[in-house]
DNA sequence: CTTGAAGCTGCCGCAGCGGCAGCTTCTACG
DNA sequence: CGTAGAAGCTGCCGCTGCGGCAGCTTCAAG
C-alpha cells in the first residue's frame, strides 16, 4: 500500500510542496519513485512524517529533526537543549515587551507634555545599546573594568535601564546649562558634577587620576562622544571641561 | 564634519556591511557619496542610525522602521502593534516550552519503564497536530461542529493535551484487544466502547444517527484513519466495526 | 482520444545580514 | 615618488522553510 504525494498531503495537512522540500533536503525521501518520477509514500514514511511534524510543532529545526531521526543525537538531549532555547527566547521577548511598553508610556507622556521628545531618546543612544562596551574606556584600569563588568552583569534589565535613564537625564540637564551660556566651571554646573562624583564614589572610591581618565573618555571614547554630541553639539567637551575643572578645584 | 563608513561602524557598533545594507535598502543613505564611491555620514545620519538601532533592538522590522522614519505611520501605533506581536509570540513560546517539558518528562518516564514509547507518541499524530480540523468530519452537522469548535477554543492547551492523551490511551487499549484476537463485538471491547459513548454523552447528547456518522469517519476521514492506522494496521476499521456493533446492540 | 487534474523540475522571493571574491582607492612610510 | 597595507567598493551565494510561479509531462476518466 502506498500513496501519491497529494494523498499524503491531505492526510497529514502539509502541502505537496513541503513534502517535495523534505525530499529535497533528505529529511523524508519517499518509499519509492516511479519510473515517471512520481513520489510514492508508504506507512513507514507516514510514521516518520508524524515524528517530523511533532518535532516541528515543538519548534525544532529541520536539520535537528534530521539528526534525531538519523539517531545521530539523542532525542532527549535534543529536546532538553531545545527547551533551554525556548525558555531563553521567551524571556528575551518578555524583557523586550516590557521595554517596548515603557517606551510607549514615555512617548504618550511626552506627547501630552507637548512632544519635547522624539523616539530617539538619549537613553537609547549608542552606549545604551551596547552596554558591554561602556567600560572599554577603562582599559587602562583593567582591574576596575573587570569589577564594573561583573557589577553590570549582575544588574537586572530594569536596573540597567533605570541607570541609563538617569545618566541621560543628567546629560540633558547639563546640556541645558551649556545652552544657557554658563561656563563649565560655573557654580550650578559644578554642583551637578559634584553630585555625579558622589554617585560615582558611592559605588567605589575613585582616585583623581582615574577620574581624569573618565573625563578624557568623554571626548575620546567614540561611543561616549557620539552620545553626548547627539544630545547637543559640544556637550562632550563641555562635560570633560566641567569634570576637569571640578578635579582641579576640589580633588587637588 | 563627516565620517567614513568604518568610523560610523566603530561608533555605532554595527558592521560596515550592515551600513551598506541599510543604504542598499534605502533605510539609511549616507549624507554624500564621494566621487570614488565611498560613503560619508554626517550627524543627521548618526541620529537616524540611533533611531534605527533603538527600534531594531526593540525587535521592529526594518521595513517598519523605514515607515516610521518616513513618518508614514505613527510611531506610537507601530509600537503598540509591535507590543501585541511580542506578547503573542512570547505566549506562544511559553506554551511551546511547557509542551516540550511535558514531552521530556514522558520520554524520561518511558525510558525507565523500558522504552515502550518512541517520540512518535500517538497523541501527537496527525489529528493532534491539527486540532482545528478534527471536527471537519462533522460537516454534516454544522451546528454541532460550531459548538465543538467553540468548546475546543475555550480549552487551555493543557486540557487539549490531556484530552488527546486520553483518546490515544483508549486507542492503544483498543489496539490491544484487537491484537488479542477479540472480535469487535466481543464483550470487553463493547465495554470500552460503552465507556467512550458515555464520555461523549457527558458533553452533550448524541443521536444515534450522528454516532454512526462518527463511526464512519474513523475509516473515511483521512486524518483520523491515518491516526488509527499508525497505531495498528486495521485499527480504524476495528473501531468503526465496534461502534457500529454497539449502536446496533444498544442504541436500537 | 481528449481533457483536466496531478505530477515533475527548476527558479525567485521572504529578513537581515555574514562572508567571501576581485578590484580600486586612500594613507603612511621609506 | 613609489609602494605596501588598510579600507573602500560592487556583486554573488548562503542561511530557514517553504510559497508561488512557469513550463512541461503524465495519469485517469469519459
Amino acid at each position: 500500500m502506498d500513496w501519491p504525494i497529494a494523498e499524503v498531503a491531505r492526510m497529514s495537512g502539509v502541502t505537496a510542496r513541503t513534502l517535495r522540500h523534505y525530499d529535497e533536503i533528505g529529511l523524508l525521501p519517499p518509499a519509492r519513485i516511479g519510473s515517471n518520477g512520481h513520489r510514492y509514500y508508504e506507512e513507514r514514511q507516514l510514521l516518520q512524517l508524524q515524528q517530523i511534524l511533532v518535532l516541528r510543532a515543538l519548534g525544532v529545526g529541520l536539520t535537528e529533526i534530521a539528526r534525531i531521526l538519523g539517531e545521530q543525537v539523542d532525542e532527549l538531549d535534543a529536546l532538553r537543549g531545545h527547551h533551554r532555547q525556548l525558555v531563553a527566547e521567551r524571556d528575551r521577548l518578555d524583557a523586550l515587551a516590557a521595554t517596548v511598553s515603557r517606551t510607549i508610556a514615555d512617548l504618550e507622556r511626552s506627547r501630552k507634555d507637548g512632544t519635547p521628545m522624539t523616539i530617539n531618546r538619549p537613553e537609547n543612544l549608542f552606549e545604551g545599546i551596547q552596554p558591554a562596551d561602556v567600560d572599554a574606556s577603562l582599559r587602562d584600569f583593567p582591574e576596575h573594568a573587570e569589577a564594573a563588568r561583573r557589577a553590570s552583569a549582575a544588574m537586572s534589565p530594569e536596573e540597567v535601564e533605570a541607570g541609563q535613564r538617569e545618566r541621560t537625564a543628567r546629560m540633558i540637564r547639563l546640556a541645558e546649562q551649556m545652552a544657557a551660556g554658563h561656563p563649565a566651571d560655573a557654580e550650578p554646573v559644578q554642583t551637578m558634577i559634584d553630585e555625579e562624583y558622589r554617585l560615582l564614589g558611592a559605588v567605589r572610591s575613585v582616585p583623581t587620576e582615574e577620574y581624569l581618565a573618565i573625563a578624557r573618555s568623554c571626548t575620546e571614547h567614540e561611543q561616549w562622544s557620539a552620545a553626548y554630541e547627539a544630545i547637543a553639539p559640544g556637550l562632550a567637551a563641555y562635560q570633560r571641561a566641567a569634570m576637569e575643572a571640578y578635579a582641579a578645584a576640589r580633588l587637588a
